[in-house]
DNA sequence: CTAGTTGCAAAGCATTTGCCTGTGG
DNA sequence: CCACAGGCAAATGCTTTGCAACTAG
């Protein structure tokens, strides 16, 4: 992450705009309509080099492939709904009561993750 | 799934013994020491037909590769805790209160999974 | 200039499919 | 028997890598 590129500019225009989890495809996608002719790779390439750099974080979802965010948005601890329809991810805020209490005796918790199910706002509608 | 055959045993049986989510090559392991002759490719198309029979269930962990269980494990609601150090995941009881609190207006929620992360009683004695 | 970046094509990997042989019932 | 199951090789889909061309500083 030494140069400042179109494309690099791009990728993380796209991710700033999103404000929330998005896949490789989706980035490339949206950065297209800045640079027409930028590639996938760059796009894998550009999510590496960010990754090193701790400008953005991974979001790994229960079987799925990663999706990445941007660090300042990362750094808030926050869950995520993943709608059944369309599959957007969405950040969400807060955390549920009671974590702790599921730990099994003798068991240490350092942290948890949340991820919810259904229909967003969007999809519910139609 | 409407043959017996001694493929399909030592998988299964790989399963019942190991107690926990196996992933396909860990399967293919253990199930060789029974049929030294198997495939990969019979462990994924025999994964693939318990799944249908629903004779196992996928266990999907975050950023992790799929694993599998026998139903008899998966069929009552739980969640997971992964051992930081020896990777191990174990099934955790109850739930949470107060998730639905935590969707966004207008958003259907339909199910959710909590992964804890920590050290397990084993691995938090050394 | 010149080293970091990009684009294209090819390589890797895990998983799936095609096709033909083997076998359970 | 013969349709389902298995084995091998090739195909697939996503991600990474090699390499020559490009460009920011």
């Amino acid at each position: 992450m030494q140069r400042s590129t179109r494309q690099q500019d791009a990728i993380i225009h796209a991710l700033q705009k999103a404000a929330r989890p998005m896949s490789p495809p989706e980035i490339l996608a949206d950065a297209a309509r800045d640079v027409p002719a930028i590639n996938l790779t760059t796009v894998y390439r550009t999510i590496k080099r960010l990754l090193e750099a701790e400008r953005i974080s991974p979001v790994a979802l229960p079987g799925e492939a990663p999706r990445y965010e941007l660090q300042s948005v990362a750094a808030h601890h926050h869950h995520h709904f993943r709608c059944d329809r369309c599959s957007t991810v969405y950040d969400v805020e807060g955390c549920p009561a009671g974590i702790g209490g599921l730990v099994p005796r003798g068991f240490r918790l350092r942290s948890h993750d949340l991820v919810l199910y259904g229909t967003c706002k969007e999809c519910s509608r139609n």
